[in-house]
RNA sequence: CGCGGGGUGGAGCAGUUGGCAGCUCGUCGGGCUCAUAACCCGAAGGUCCCAGGUUCGAGUCCUGGCCCCGCAA
């Protein structure tokens, strides 16, 4: 089929490879300008830029693609079949919608119409949700709301983080995506209403970064971890310095003698060991570290860093 | 020219007003022990990122360069 892709990141590349591979025509690939990022500000090209480059495919970065009426028309003029789109950053409005004769279909990673917006990944690791999954669907205007085609579940691992299961997905988008475009092509695609019972996955915010040691309970705050690695990660203060955990797990009860504790603060390291890290109590359960990074410096194992950077027990959290 | 931190044995760090290069750990050898990732003794291992400068003397101060990292997007 003659194919758009519109998309911007790592997980929208999977996709592109994906349809690319599969043998589709893409006849255009739209992505977000480049922006200036990283260390120096230097102008980078989005990934999905970087893969349309290198197959030398079309490429559009339309600052907005609303009210575009230049973009608008020369979407016309390419006559697609249909225009895929994942994790593009825009809401396209109803003219673009209006184009393909086989409709405008996007990969949406989780099972709608569960976590419709822009962090569903990310939502289901800090929730501990057990299962998550993609989804196709027909795009309409409004945000995620569409018609589901196709839907592929999986299983969210303990301990597994947003990093992890955002690499597994990605690669499930592009299966289903093919999936869906073959299903479509053969004409017997599904097509199935959301129903009512919607949840939404807003943008995270920073200030969600912080460990709430008073209110969360070890499990909470290791979901809290592993939902923010490797995107923010999860923050604390030790004797007023930033320190960001990436990785944690909560402590068996063989792994800690730790009884008649109630009067520790909560966020108080109760051990701390050259060979197993430290522990902190917590409103419920204890934490034990495996994975620190302190201000200016890069992520270590907590090893390497109580090596240079002594932690003391009883030494508080906050 | 977005803001900031840093390059010191294999790892993580310290190094005060310039004055013999240190700590914790690892490695190797030996000892102790029923035993150990524990303890004791000993050893190896460093162009202190590079180049220039100031100085009797620079890891430390000055100038230039390379590299790494954090924040922010």
């Amino acid at each position: 089929m003659r194919i758009v892709f519109m998309g911007t990141p790592d997980f929208a590349e999977e996709s592109l490879k994906a349809i690319y591979e599969a043998g589709h025509e893409v006849i255009g690939v739209v992505t977000n300008p480049d922006r200036p990022k990283g260390r120096g500000m230097k102008m980078i090209p989005s990934p999905v830029k970087e893969f349309a480059l290198e197959q030398h495919l079309e490429i559009y970065q339309p600052e907005t693609v609303k009210h575009n009426q230049e973009f608008i028309e020369k979407l016309k003029t390419l006559k697609p079949d249909v225009i895929c789109v994942v994790a593009y950053g825009h809401i396209l409005p109803k003219e673009i919608l209006d184009i393909p004769p086989y409709g405008c279909i996007n990969v949406h990673a989780s099972i709608l119409p569960k976590y419709r917006g822009a962090a569903p990944i990310q939502w289901a690791v800090l929730n501990g949700d057990k299962t998550t999954g993609v989804t196709t669907m027909y795009m309409d205007v409004g945000m995620d709301t569409g018609d589901i085609i196709l839907k592929q579940e999986v299983e969210i691992g303990k301990e597994e983080t947003t990093g992890e299961l955002w690499d597994r997905l990605k690669v499930i988008g592009g299966e289903i995506l093919v999936e869906t475009l073959s299903q479509i092509e053969k004409g017997m695609a599904p097509r199935e209403k959301q129903g009512n019972n919607f949840t939404i996955a807003p943008m995270l915010s920073k200030d969600m970064a912080k460990i709430d040691w008073n209110h969360k309970t070890a499990e909470e705050i290791k979901n809290l971890v592993r939902g923010l690695n490797p995107i923010m990660g999860a923050y604390t203060f030790l004797n007023g310095k930033k320190i960001k955990f990436w990785k944690v797990k909560v402590a068996g009860k063989n792994e800690i003698y730790a009884e008649n504790m109630d009067f520790l603060r909560n966020g108080t390291v109760i051990v701390s060991d050259l060979r197993d890290g430290i522990f902190i109590k917590c409103k419920e359960g204890i934490l034990k570290v495996l994975e620190i990074q302190g201000e200016n410096a890069k992520r270590m194992s907590i090893q390497d860093y109580l090596r240079g950077n002594p932690i003391e027990e009883f030494e508080v959290f906050e």
